[in-house]
DNA sequence: GTTGAGCGTT
């Protein structure tokens, strides 16, 4: 299943993702977003778990729960809409 | 500071 956390510090790694969610079940992936042309965090990212019942786990507990002070957002995420899809050069033409 | 980008075939 793949996890959204949102409203996370800047200061904020993978690594603590990983960590804060690792508890709950096993963690596939991390990702954690970051504006590509500024290099900064975006201040949210996304969790994949391959256990489906510890994923809902981790959502119902790691959801309203403050990291570093801010309180984040956690919720099962939605499909990429067309931002990240490639075609940035017009191919189509 | 709130839903993921890779510029060319993974």
């Amino acid at each position: 299943m793949n996890i959204y956390v949102g409203n996370l510090a800047y200061e904020t790694n993978e690594k603590d993702i990983e960590t804060a969610f690792t508890a709950y079940g096993q963690v596939s992936e991390v990702r954690l977003i970051t504006d590509r042309y500024s290099g900064r965090s975006k201040g949210f990212a996304f969790v994949e778990m391959p256990n489906q019942q510890e994923a809902e786990a981790a959502i119902q507990d790691m959801n309203g729960k403050s990291l570093q002070d801010r309180t984040i957002t956690v919720n099962e995420a939605k499909p990429r809409d067309n931002s990240g899809q490639r075609g940035g050069g017009s191919r189509s033409w």
